[in-house]
DNA sequence: GACGTATTGGACAGACCGGTCTACCGTCTC
DNA sequence: GAGACGGTAGACCGGTCTGTCCAATACGTC
């Protein structure tokens, strides 16, 4: 019989240490989860592809349902890390938003991009489960984001703003999703981004001078 | 044994003439495919809920994606149907392309609104296949629809134009369907198409007259 | 070497999946 | 009445699903 250190020719990378058997699955979800959904992609196939017993997954996380959820908790952390440190770049808050969409815009020319993993994982999700859960989550830390960037701007509706921009973050993720064979998407994007930004402060069409008085006449 | 007429009692109309198997199946696929998705729903469900025996639906349509696809197929009629009609009732392009948000807008409202059936049917679709196509099919609509909207009002990139305002509709439709709890979706869905119809036309912020000449100074 | 723990491969259970098939029935038209 | 036809009920098939369980094994620590 093989020995057992063969089963591990699956795993993508034979680090020198090899990963723990929570770390190997959860790399395997994220891999077979967003590229093919958390529905289709069995049990069977993330342990294949994590070269992991059964049984571990269960002793680990108890639950499909509950794998998914810890995909979806290391795809949120991922997520709100990056968008995280590309505000940070700048001081401007309309530059902080405008880099919001580019780091977003940066994900869709990865060649595994697949779209917003809360969405796919929710559309067919239990209602009040886990899944719903981390979506929800997800969706209120994005417009927290925005409404505080909208914020900043000091914009006389920031509320109103904020949601504009959420809106347009969502449907330049579906679309990119969606048309994949449309490659302006990412400009579009920041067109309209622009223009809202500008619709929203009429006294700074550009970004040379702080907005002056909100108070219209 | 009971009549097999007594079997129409799970259907919810019982109309004078029984609907035919195909319609009563198309009707249950509706309901059901749309409010719970595609894969979660078996064609175990789909019969009982359309009184229908299983042989016939595998008569009539012969798998369950080809199903799937006549399900799409009578929600695409539908919804271009319903926004032709509202693009009908105006005659300035700028009334049109509001009127489209207003119908998506109308939609929102409906309790059993579940977002966009396209979306949700292809996010875990097998690629090339049938369900794929309709989803493409549809967008490939909207897209048209909105450019020639576009071009129609004269804009000087109506191209651009016409992409932003299909970012705004998947915006809307998807967050309507994550954001339960917001009431204000179509408001601001409202005001960003107007703040971007304005920024693409500089010359006529308001409706009252006809754009001018598109070309600058 | 001994022991405890983590992990393994894999059999197994129970449910459900899409799909096929047979036998029967009601209705309509010759 | 004969026959065609669409529909019905339901058994049945092979396969897959999540989840449980067990015996064997690798490994770190004494």
């Amino acid at each position: 019989m093989v020995a057992a250190s063969g089963s591990a020719a699956t795993a993508s990378a034979q680090t020198r240490k090899r990963a723990s058997a929570r770390d190997r699955l959860l790399a395997a979800a994220n891999e077979l989860f967003y590229a093919e959904g958390v529905q289709t992609v069995g049990i069977d196939r993330i342990i294949e592809h994590a070269g992991v017993a059964k049984g571990s997954l269960y002793n680990v996380f108890g639950s499909k349902e509950a794998l998914v959820a810890a995909y979806l908790a290391s795809r949120h952390d991922g997520t709100t890390g990056r968008l995280t440190k590309a505000i940070e770049r700048f001081e401007d808050p309309r530059q902080k938003i405008l880099a919001v969409f580019d780091a977003q815009a940066l994900l869709f020319e990865q060649p595994d991009f697949n779209g917003c993993a809360f969405i796919a994982a929710s559309t067919e999700a239990r209602p009040g489960g886990l899944v719903e859960a981390a979506a929800d989550r997800f969706r209120a830390w994005i417009r927290a984001m925005f409404a505080d960037l909208a914020e900043q701007t000091g914009a006389p509706d920031p509320a109103s703003l904020g949601r504009q921009l959420h809106l347009l973050y969502d449907g330049a993720g579906l679309a990119a999703r969606m048309d994949r064979s449309d490659p302006g998407i990412a400009q579009t994007t920041r067109d309209a981004a622009q223009a809202l930004l500008d619709a929203a402060l009429p006294r700074s069409p550009g970004l040379r001078e702080p907005p002056r008085r909100v108070v219209k006449s």
